[in-house]
DNA sequence: CTAACTCCCTGATAGC
DNA sequence: TGCTATCAGGGAGTTA
């Protein structure tokens, strides 16, 4: 599913392929998803040219030419693609922007989790619905020292405290319980019980993890693909996630799932303390 | 304020 | 074979 590298390798791709293209057509073919697409009927967007493609979080940004941009989310399953016609319509894809140059932008989610809309950015150049979320984990404000003051007075298990956006935005399960496997902590510590230094370790682990899979493409866990239709990589790489009953690639020992705020998460009870 | 729930949705898989 | 139950889960919303 996506989350921040995976985002991140959509964003890439999106940033080659789509700026100066104008939108000559919108088809919407299934108005019921988390949030109703068919205001993007009535969005005036025929003849806006599209321009360059930002991310936060896991949310992207592409910007038009009259200071709105398109604002989108992956959930679980989002998919984007962008095709020249004649391709079969797949079952998902609920919406299609016709672009300048033979191409068309196609929308599709399984799940249906996923946010396409038209949004106004505000003077930090972000939309007013993404002004919660936390500092971007590649950035220098995710630091030791933060996730330290973070975390003090948090009765929250860590795994929970780090995949909350609020916090730090664009973790999601995988890459939490990667970041805490290789930095050898528990996901069900407290977080308030976190010291400076392991901080500090899942800071530098969570950033080592995530330019890993942004390099490889992402991971392709279930849904995901990349733009081009083809997958992202990191998945390879896993150590521990979905490997619940394998042995710890590290110490051996059999590797144990807990739920945590409904989420599975697998860890090793040898290496994480 | 925090923490712990519920819900949205479909597809894959397990069990009977 | 075909049914039902369970799980996958981001984020918004609700409750205590």
């Amino acid at each position: 599913m996506p989350e921040l590298p995976e985002a991140e390798s959509i964003r890439r791709a999106l940033d080659r392929v789509l700026p100066k293209r104008s939108i000559t057509k919108v088809e919407i073919f299934s108005p019921a998803m988390r949030e109703p697409l068919t205001p993007l009927l009535a969005a005036g967007l025929e003849g806006r040219v599209l321009g360059s493609v930002r991310r936060r979080g896991r949310y992207l940004a592409v910007a038009l030419d009259d200071s709105r941009a398109l604002l989108m989310h992956f959930g679980m399953s989002g998919i984007v693609r962008v095709e020249p016609p004649g391709t079969p319509k797949r079952k998902h894809e609920h919406a299609f922007l016709h672009l300048s140059g033979n191409l068309i932008f196609k929308f599709e989610c399984a799940r249906r989790f996923s946010i396409l809309k038209v949004c106004t950015p505000g003077p930090d150049g972000w939309p007013p619905e993404l002004a919660g979320l936390g500092v971007e984990p590649l950035t220098e404000g995710f630091n030791a020292e933060f996730l330290f003051q973070a975390s003090r007075g948090r009765k929250t298990c860590v795994k929970n405290f780090i995949m909350d956006n609020r916090i730090v935005t664009g973790i999601g399960n995988i890459y939490a319980t990667e970041t805490l496997f290789a930095a050898g902590v528990s996901p069900l510590r407290e977080a308030d019980s976190l010291t400076r230094s392991e901080c500090r370790n899942i800071v530098d682990r969570s950033k080592e993890i995530l330019l890993r899979a942004i390099e490889l493409g992402g991971s392709s866990i279930s849904d995901f693909l990349n733009v081009d239709g083809t997958e992202g990589k990191f998945a390879q790489e896993l150590s521990v996630y979905g490997k619940s009953g394998h042995p710890c690639p590290r110490c051996g020992t059999v590797l144990e799932t807990v739920r945590l705020g409904g989420r599975s998460s697998c860890y090793c009870s040898g290496c994480q303390k």
